[in-house]
DNA sequence: AGCGTCATGTAAACTGTTACATGATTAG
DNA sequence: CTAATCATGTAACAGTTTACATGACGCT
């Protein structure tokens, strides 16, 4: 259960109101790790019964500002450095991959240019990302943020080119034509024709 | 929903059994879509009653040996032609690295350290299984398992580089010297310090 | 006065994990 | 005969998503 260490460590940079958060979560956590506003508000509840955050203030329409009380800094502390991190290695992406024969070349080819079009789109908006905080006050907060940014710099460099390493290599195969894309639908049905191996890069 | 899908994509290969199925989710497809036993049953028992799969034979021990339908391979391909991925990008990972200024730079450059040698050690791991399986059956079914391990190896290479870098950067932080890790037990309930920033690469 | 935003909460459905439970068959 | 493996299922719980519901405040 990450989402509470997510609130933690969002309260840990100064106190806010569950609003405020999600804003954040919308914003800057949204491609690390989503949570919905019905999630947010309950686990807030929770880490306030246990103590881990404290109601600081109340403000206008029913706004109750939260602020990390030490219990809560430990257990945050504590997951960083003592729990082992797990990543949870599920992908979509990936296993469609896996079942690719069973559509025709041209479809598995096209699968994997959509990646590359997609890669190319995310590392264009994380690039733009990085020329907008550039010059921007330069603290501690930041220097780690930049490292986040640059993890996702590399993750969809390394995607898009495998996906274009990859759709070459289909676009390679025998057989594989200039077959009009109109006629695949009548294969839809008909058993996956077997593929020849491409040579090794 | 997509162990659906992973569990059309395996029985488009051939009939098997739920027993079957979960070998083949442990030892294939743990790293790209992880399931258990339970929910592998109860789906199964959900494909066949909505008509994507049928029981083709039954075995010994109340085996039932399951075969994918028409209906459900015209599903599986749907699925993978039409709908666009979405890639869960919930990362454990690197949500961490957003409050990593929450503890002193030596625990974060640790951090970083074990992420970069966990890195090490699966692309070492993805590397014997290239291994083994080279000059095997050269078929359709390996040549878009090949892609999958080629991404394999680039993600986790990626990850060891960037995880590397990361480390390197907070080693050049000022203030960084050979602190022993046994004083730092006491500065944990301390505010986190402020970190001034390195300079670019 | 009314619209947009701020602000919080609950309920239901679905997905995923852990644990419990049971029994048949086969190999040694 | 007995231990390992084959084989399936259920129950309880934890996490996530979607939808519903409500109201206060501030600006024009």
């Amino acid at each position: 259960m990450s989402l509470r260490h997510a609130l933690l460590g969002l309260l840990s940079a100064g106190p806010a109101s569950g609003y405020d958060l999600l804003k954040t979560f919308e914003i800057s956590l949204a491609n690390v790790w989503p949570a919905t506003q019905s999630q947010l508000y309950s686990e807030l509840t929770r880490l306030d019964r246990e103590g881990l955050i404290e109601v600081a203030a109340e403000g206008p329409r029913g706004r109750k500002e939260y602020r990390i009380t030490g219990e809560g800094l430990a257990e945050l502390r504590h997951w960083l450095v003592e729990e082992p991190p797990t990543q949870s290695r599920r992908s979509d992406m990936l296993l469609r991959v896996f079942f690719l024969d069973t559509v025709t070349p041209d479809q598995a080819h096209g699968y994997l240019e959509r990646l590359a079009v997609q890669a190319r789109k995310e590392h264009a908006a994380l690039r733009g990302v990085r020329e907008q905080i550039i010059g921007q006050g330069e603290d501690a907060l930041r220097l780690y943020g930049d490292l986040a940014l640059e993890w996702g710099l590399r993750l969809t460099a390394a995607q898009r080119d495998w996906a274009e390493w990859a759709a070459a290599r289909i676009a390679a195969l025998p057989h594989q034509s200039t077959v009009p894309t109109e006629t695949l639908t009548e294969t839809l049905t008909a058993p996956a024709e077997a593929i020849e191996p491409a040579a090794a890069e």
